[in-house]
DNA sequence: AAATATTTTTAGATTTGTCTAAATTTTATT
DNA sequence: AATAAAATTTAGACAAATCTAAAAATATTT
């Protein structure tokens, strides 16, 4: 089935405020889309009869698994083309959105399938969201600082809690950065304190207070 | 100044147009863009008052300079998506057409020109025709038979008059075939018999007859 | 040059997506 | 629980691009 871009625009907004809110509100889908509440009435309505989504007047609304699979396509394509943007045509990171919310709506799947095999299937695009496959199945990265990063668990540092000069001193003797891959080797019930393997480096111990304050991603 | 998939999609094919007929009729536009003569009406007035077209009802029409224009900056994306998708993502000649008829509406400039630097210029697109220039300057393919091609010009062979077995084998013992690159190096007026450097081989001689059927095109 | 045929244009409708303003429903507050 | 506030929906309108059917202009044929 094909889509309007406005629909696809619309599916992909719900499917992220979705994301982060749980639920989502007229009003805020109207802000996500710079329009008005009256125009994603009429557009609800519409993707409702089309089995895209249930919904029911005044009482919320959720993308069915249809509409959720067609948003994630959207965001594949979105993402591929970013990559893309970036790694070949040498966009800098900050200037290929805008872009890509334009090629998304391209509908060649067998273009888009050809582009992620030209691309060497990347798993995240620059901003290092996670690329959905051609299947629409998307490979949840979960962030979580290192206290709760299961065990043996091959993760990526993605932030740092306490910004202050000591804690960076500290992290840069333990030669850990953003990107640094990591696992937890050992866990000390006594105080909490953890044993890292950083790659390329030898095993490292830090305590809790630090652990709590380095957050790292991994596949689901 | 942006203008609508559609707007694009009429310039396009008033320029093809113009350029094999001469003259454009409301009823061949309709056929070429598939719709119906009332409907070719509407829009003739609508580029008519964006200054893209010369109009009058009833007296034909063509393209202004500034129609010309747009019309060949489309035909440029048109033409570099369609030599991406060939020598990149490995997609058929004969398969790129309809996707490129989508990718031509991305309207960014700079993702036109990275994408041309990344093909590194190319000069045509998979069909043999030429690519627009960033300022929209169009290389004239001139295809003429030997016998008419000037003195130290590089062309590339495009096409056979006579396709008789007779012809082939000569040709192919000449080395010459589709896509060879040649150069006539001499003429000699007593028989009109021409003196040709292929690429890549030693300097060949062939007859009158033989050069009125061959054909090949070069850069203006 | 009159009659006929063809081409082109107009008039009026339709679809998609949007809007404003008013009405309705739900939520929050007194 | 009544009232006020906020959120949501309806009603009616508009712009872009298209359509059908009818009218007008041009071209062709007798």
């Amino acid at each position: 089935m094909k889509y309007s871009s406005s629909k696809e625009n619309y599916l992909k907004a719900i499917f992220h405020l979705q994301e982060e809110d749980g639920v989502v509100t007229t009003n805020e889908l109207a802000a996500a889309l710079q329009t008005r509440a009256a125009s994603v009435t009429d557009m609800l309505k519409k993707l409702k009869t089309q089995k895209l989504l249930l919904y029911e007047r005044y009482k919320g609304f959720r993308l069915t698994p249809e509409g959720r699979k067609v948003a994630l396509q959207i965001i594949r394509k979105h993402r591929l083309w970013e990559y893309f943007l970036v790694e070949k045509l040498n966009f800098g990171w900050d200037e290929v959105h805008e872009i890509a919310e334009e090629l998304e709506h391209i509908s060649s799947k067998k273009l888009i399938d050809r582009l992620d095999e030209f691309l060497d299937f990347p798993k995240t695009d620059p901003h290092g969201d996670p690329i959905p496959d051609s299947n629409g199945k998307l490979t949840i990265v979960r962030q979580v600082d290192l206290l709760n990063l299961p065990l043996h668990k091959l993760a990526e540092v993605s932030g740092i809690g306490d910004q202050s000069g000591e804690m960076l001193e500290l992290l840069s003797h333990k030669n850990i950065q953003l990107g640094s891959k990591l696992e937890v080797k050992k866990r000390f019930a006594f105080d909490n304190s953890i044993e890292l393997k950083v790659k390329n480096h030898p095993p490292i111990t830090i305590s809790e207070h630090v652990a709590k304050n380095i957050f790292a991603k991994y596949d689901e």
